[in-house]
DNA sequence: ATATATTAAGATAAAGTAGTCTTTAATCTT
DNA sequence: AAGATTAAAGACTACTTTATCTTAATATAT
């Protein structure tokens, strides 16, 4: 099952925001232009961060958006744990309920490895990591 | 990404009607029954199987579904390339668009050949060898 | 012919997601 | 105090998917 926009966004915002910690607020006008993602989206995206105090954020002039902590201290689980009802990882790969008995898969053993080795990077790479990474990796819109 | 009910419901009465397909026209009432699935909507879903021709159809008594040629000849991939626009497997695992840089990711190498066998599966397993492995096979809703 | 069985087709609804627009609240600058 | 800046909040639109309901078309059986 992949992910939804909003928690596609959530995760560059938050990889971005990660990469100017040290610059303070940062306008969600200044975000959305950069990663050209609607403005009004983005800032409902961004506020449900900041309700879950992964952000905080600030109104009025010099105001805008911030890792409420160091970015080292932020999982990619975290963001997708907000953004993303009951995310899970399928028992089969893709999602194709055709081959959920185990014997019967013909690529049930090599799901499962690789699903594992998925999840301890969900729960472990921290935003601080992928902005480390940010001139290699990539994050798209899809 | 994963697949759409309307697909999957798809692909399930296509194997149950492999498994019988000496029986002739089978209902679709008596398919939804059996597979639990809305009448209604299954309809509307086998009605594009049969506008495929992977699918033959009769009205009135007797009447119903059934393959339009041996369940051997047909590979899983005909149906969904049927019910699913443009079904294609990610080049991330999930759908993530975070690891799509492939030095970035992770596990990029290991998706990519399971990737490779899945989408092997789909092209070439057949109606019939699931009907097969029916008994161990469990295709259910999600 | 008439009644029944069955798929085909169309209209509609309900829910979720993505996106837009407007107003409000908070904060700063002057 | 007034005006500008910025996030927060709410209303609304558009689209897709899933599902339901009703009617039409076709075939059979008696």
């Amino acid at each position: 099952m992949s992910l939804s926009y909003s928690c596609i966004y959530g995760l560059r915002a938050s990889v971005l925001l990660a990469g100017r910690q040290e610059d303070g607020f940062v306008t969600i006008r200044e975000i959305s232009n950069e990663l050209e993602i609607s403005f009004h989206f983005l800032t409902k995206v961004l506020q449900r961060l900041t309700n879950s105090d992964i952000l905080e954020s600030y109104k009025g002039p010099n105001g805008g958006v911030k890792l409420a902590k160091d970015a080292s201290n932020i999982t990619i689980r975290e963001i997708i744990d907000c953004l993303e009802e009951n995310f899970t990882i399928p028992e089969c790969a893709l999602g194709l309920p055709i081959f959920q008995n185990h014997e019967a898969c013909p690529f049930h053993e090599d799901w499962r490895e690789l699903k594992g080795k998925i999840e301890k990077a969900v729960d472990t790479l921290t935003l601080h990591e992928l902005a480390e990474r940010d001139k290699k990796i990539f994050i798209s819109n899809r």
